[in-house]
DNA sequence: TTTATACAATACCTTTTGGTATCATGTCAA
DNA sequence: TTGACATGATACCAAAAGGTATTGTATAAA
């Protein structure tokens, strides 16, 4: 899928800022630009990125390019991440009932998932 | 915080295979390099990055070294999707208010997230 | 029709990344 | 003690990543 594309977007400082800045309003590349210290090809590079990663949405307007936060990727990581809660809930259940894995098992990670 | 360095692990597709097997149980680096086509030492560096991120914990016994899964890492970054939540219930609650906006807004995507 | 603007695309550079190979260290067992 | 085993650490390599500079193209405006 497209699952890759969209961890690898996020792995980078300034494209997880950009998306909090297009969480604010849609922008055109030269308004991005403005925000950061970087030249106009390389924010446009790091565009590229989160469009490949269903992150943001791209609309022609005239000569500019609107780029809009899109939630698909996102969500893709939370249904990823999602994966994992059936083996914390069963940890918590194996909790409930042996109370000899108490020392084993970290119960402050546990809680802060639920 | 650490959330870069979570991010970063996140990024490749071998250490989020990792999380996987660690999710049904712990293991070893050798039990882990068995269920991969890479060198020890290569496990070894992505358990380093998992671990900077959060993501497992290490145990050491005895001449072993047991890999945990940790939930800290992934709820650092469930809660930073989160963040995104409230400008897309905003967005929606337009949609119910302003009916011309509705060309404009991606329905499908915003509903895909609720 | 010019001219300025907003962007696209490419070449190039440096650093990081994922990998191997190799050697050193600590621990279990005979 | 000695050998086998599980791991740690380092040097090295090719490819990918993040960046700049430069050149080209399409559109808005004078």
């Amino acid at each position: 899928m497209h699952i890759q594309e969209t961890f690898r977007a996020l792995a980078d400082p300034t494209r997880r800022e950009i998306l909090m800045h297009l969480s604010r309003q849609e922008m055109t590349i030269g308004e991005v630009t403005e925000r950061f210290e970087i030249t106009r090809a390389a924010v446009k590079k790091h565009l590229n990125i989160l469009e490949e990663g269903q992150l943001i949405s791209v609309h022609v307007q005239g000569r500019e390019r609107i780029n809009r936060l899109e939630a698909q990727g996102l969500s893709a990581v939370s249904d990823w991440i999602g994966y994992f809660d059936q083996f914390w809930d069963q940890r918590l259940g194996a909790l409930k009932t042996a109370v000899e894995d108490a020392e084993k098992t970290k119960r402050k990670s546990i809680k802060g998932r639920i």
